[in-house]
DNA sequence: GCCATATAGTTAGGCGGCTAATTAATTATA
DNA sequence: TATAATTAATTAGCCGCCTAACTATATGGC
């Protein structure tokens, strides 16, 4: 994420250009904003879920249970998926287990193992969530049309395809 | 930032639907799109970095301090233009004061402050990084037109200014 | 001039993420 | 079948961020 709050202007990077080549400035002026941007819509996020005295680690575990027909899964399956490492994911469920909202199943097939359920209170949690995240989203979304956003997305996606030149 | 890699498609919100009203699954996937890509344009620069041994925070200090004429600022100037809270800029200080490439002066107007500048090894490093950064700033935006960018950028602006939805 | 208030920076402690090492169990192979 | 390799989850320890509390200094009425 961009936490830099103080984005360069064309003054700026003039300056910079004086002792480096090859400086675009309107090519780091747009990178940044982008990465500003996102960074802001995903710190809304955060807050949002912050007043239902959640963060998204431990939200998207309980999406992420709530998507399976038994509502049920491992913790290296949850890891994946929630793209955060096994470490972080065994934390993640001590604290939801603490709370009371998924439980542990032993795994009879293989021991090391076991399974991760969502409870009732867990559930409950979500539909407490849920109903308020959904029109939200519509709401914000509803800003630009469908036609800029489909183009947005294609445009980002260009954008992360040429993530290799990093590389 | 948004770590959830299984991002839910069609499917899996016409499921949600069932049970809560007001999912509008296109609004859903290109909010979760955008923020994916973001952290992905974002985990690509900390990448970056990392092969010059830098982090963000680092970074921006640097870069922060190279931007005045004299290469010399506050700790609390560069929190607020960081974006990070003062506790966190003394951390960062510090490190750099550790690694030689920032060095500290008194001020003699207020003994509470101090200054803090650029040392001839600060600006070597950002010499090693900013020359390797630009041209890929610059190849990486040459993959969407300037039209194209006018365009993501102004419709992202109509998200961010969104962002109020989840107040 | 003195005390209340404000301000600059640091420290302490918490949290969520990571990697690397560890424990325990399963699977494959010689 | 004994052992090597693999796999699942946890633990330990690090890092960067945060807030709240603290220290030291400066400032502004009374």
């Amino acid at each position: 994420m961009l936490q830099l709050k103080d984005l360069p202007d064309a003054k700026i990077l003039e300056k910079f250009a004086e002792r480096y080549d090859d400086v675009d400035s309107l090519s780091v002026i747009h990178f940044l904003n982008i990465l500003r941007i996102g960074t802001e819509l995903a710190e809304s996020l955060d807050c949002f879920l912050a007043t239902h005295g959640l963060l998204q680690g431990r939200w998207w575990v309980l999406i992420l249970l709530m998507r399976e027909d038994n509502l049920t899964s491992t913790p290296s399956l949850l890891a994946d998926k929630a793209g955060v490492s096994r470490a972080t994911m065994s934390g993640l469920i001590n604290g939801l287990l603490r709370d009371g909202l998924v439980f542990r199943q032993e795994d009879a097939k293989d021991r090391r193992s076991y399974t991760i359920q969502l409870t009732a209170l867990g559930q409950e949690k979500l539909d407490e969530v849920m109903p308020d995240y959904y029109p939200r989203i519509k709401k914000m979304m509803s800003a630009i049309t469908m036609q800029q956003r489909e183009n947005l997305l294609s445009q980002l996606l260009l954008l992360k395809e040429q993530c290799k030149v990093f590389d």
